[in-house]
DNA sequence: CTGCGGTCTGGCAGCGCTGTCCAAAATCCG
DNA sequence: CGGATTTTGGACAGCGCTGCCAGACCGCAG
């Protein structure tokens, strides 16, 4: 409000014209050792800021983009925008994060009008946004720099960041297949999202790969919902024989289903094991703490802004690792 | 990047100066009907967004504010974000989400610098930074408007939204001593968490109340962490006699103890009961699934932002309403 | 000595708006 | 019907920076 700095006092008091002020600020070339010093005091001295509205305005650049997301994972989020925000801080670009609502039908053209406001350098997103056909072409017709996070349609297309899914579903069933079980549910996610239709595809995979046949009557559907995940649980229940593992498409199915078994009185992991994917918060919070997959989601997040800003990206792609995360919800299956 | 509109190319469309473009923008008065229409209409046509940084540049304000939050808990900032983000979205303000580190020694000072650089309107303060009192002076000092979410200390001090904690904490541990319970265990937050030392207040209050003593070995110190609350579980499960109830200052702990009651074979409810605080995610995806105190943690955050931009506060503190959520994990004292 | 390329610095326009001031047109009043 | 007042809209400066261009100065080769 009051006597904020400009870069013209700035340059006043260290006896340089404004612009080698700003040579100083946007570390130039062409500025001596000694000017840049001098400078660099007077800066620290009135603790000057420049003004990013300033710099936008006048600039190519806004050194500003922003996070798109739409996921009711309070988890998931958490870490997409910690991830995102620690590598765009450290590149010196500020991160909106902007919650979006992809079944708007306006959709596309808000984020359209998000973009010219802010002046936008880029945008990362994040599922299910990475599955709008719409948005991508808009984004790619306006030539806007983005990456997409974990992207389940068109993997190789433009700049992303993922994990293996099919690998990690099929590391988890062949968990459970050492383990002895045989009849393994699998309860899936929504339509909407690719990666609930890898997970599934993984579980397949494997199964088949050690001789058992797929069977459809033990893969339930779910959306990703902790109560879905137990209706899905209580559905397997009435089946006989009774399978002897459940592997649920995310950690919150996997607690639903958790709490139906405590529910009905059967043992876990002793008559019935569980396995999620994830490794959410919830995954150690519950009793026994549950097997699963741990999604490297911060990490994912760090990559994707690193990839669109850093400019030392070698490949348009980066595959991160997940870890299987053997806890407690599973064990050798029941005998007989 | 390419042809982005001005006001300046919808003033020349509509047949009127730039200006006149301006105050349809701004809805100011001394525009005729006819003409607002004509530039709305052109506004539309050509998709015109105007430009944030000319705005704020031009213009004594930025519409732009920042939420300030230095919280582990996903579900605490996801809720936060969401509230506070609504309300400003409604009445045209842009929200700056920052993850501020409150222990660094220059946090200050880096408050200052991100106002300076965004020419913020205002702030919004959520725990604990609403408790860091060089934070609070530097505001005032500056004379930049401030809300503060649930502040701790100085209650009465400037705009704040709250809940009253202690009376929320007299009502669940009421709860259990109708339950029949007389040994009640508190599992205190960390020190520097105003709201546990309230919590504990409440509790000791009510139990007083009633006619019973207050107990310092009944109250364990924890830290809002799943690990501390099994931990002071397990440590209580040594007393004898064994309280009958466990009151854990928030859902985490909470959670905590009910997987070390778990795994010591102590049934919940029947042999211990066990209440948190906070109603998170936790609280429906444990089993059995958690007695516990709703906080309005999105509300609190969206008369907060409210509070502070909308101009027609009648008061300057608002204080919401919590709401005891019985669920299975508290019963009626054992017998004997 | 001249010319050329490189380093350092300054001048100035202008980014797209808002704030302020002023002029013209419309309206009102006695 | 003249003058005061209100409504409407234009002119223009300027917010605090960056981009571009020009100019001063240097060293070095021809």
């Amino acid at each position: 409000m009051a006597g904020r700095p400009t870069i013209k006092e700035v340059s006043k008091i260290a006896g340089v014209s404004f612009k080698t002020v700003s040579r100083v600020l946007n570390n130039e070339k062409h500025v001596s050792e000694e000017t840049r010093r001098r400078v660099e005091e007077v800066v620290a001295q009135l603790n000057f800021r420049p003004s990013h509205a300033a710099r936008t305005l006048a600039g190519r650049r806004s050194f500003q983009v922003a996070l798109l997301y739409d996921n009711p994972s309070p988890y998931y989020v958490f870490h997409i925008q910690s991830g995102a925000m620690e590598r765009c801080h450290e590149l010196g670009y500020r991160l909106l994060m902007q919650p979006i609502d992809s079944n708007a039908p306006d959709m596309v053209p808000d984020v359209l009008a998000l973009v010219d406001e802010a002046h936008l350098d880029g945008l990362i997103l994040s599922p299910p946004l990475t599955e709008m056909p719409e948005l991508i072409e808009a984004l790619d017709k306006r030539k806007l720099p983005y990456v997409r996070i974990a992207p389940g349609l068109r993997k190789d297309h433009g700049l992303a960041t993922t994990m293996n899914d099919v690998a990690a579903a099929r590391e988890i069933t062949r968990h459970l297949l050492q383990l002895g079980h045989r009849k393994i549910a699998f309860v899936r996610g929504p339509e909407s999202h690719v990666s609930s239709a890898d997970r599934l595809a993984g579980y397949r995979q494997e199964l088949e790969a050690h001789g058992i046949a797929f069977d459809p009557a033990l893969v339930i559907a779910g959306d990703y919902s902790f109560a879905s995940g137990g209706a899905a649980a209580r559905a397997l229940f009435g089946h006989t024989p009774r399978p002897t593992a459940i592997f649920a498409g995310n950690d919150d199915m996997a607690a639903g289903a958790l709490a139906a078994a405590h529910e009905a009185d059967i043992a876990v992991p002793e008559a019935m094991s569980i396995a999620g994917f994830d490794d959410s918060d919830l995954a150690r919070a519950v009793w026994p703490p549950l097997t699963t997959i741990r999604q490297p989601v911060r990490e994912l997040a760090y990559a994707a802004a690193d990839l669109m800003l850093s400019g030392n990206a070698v490949t348009p792609q980066v595959m991160l690792e997940h870890e299987l995360m053997v806890r407690a919800t599973t064990g050798p299956a029941p005998k007989g």
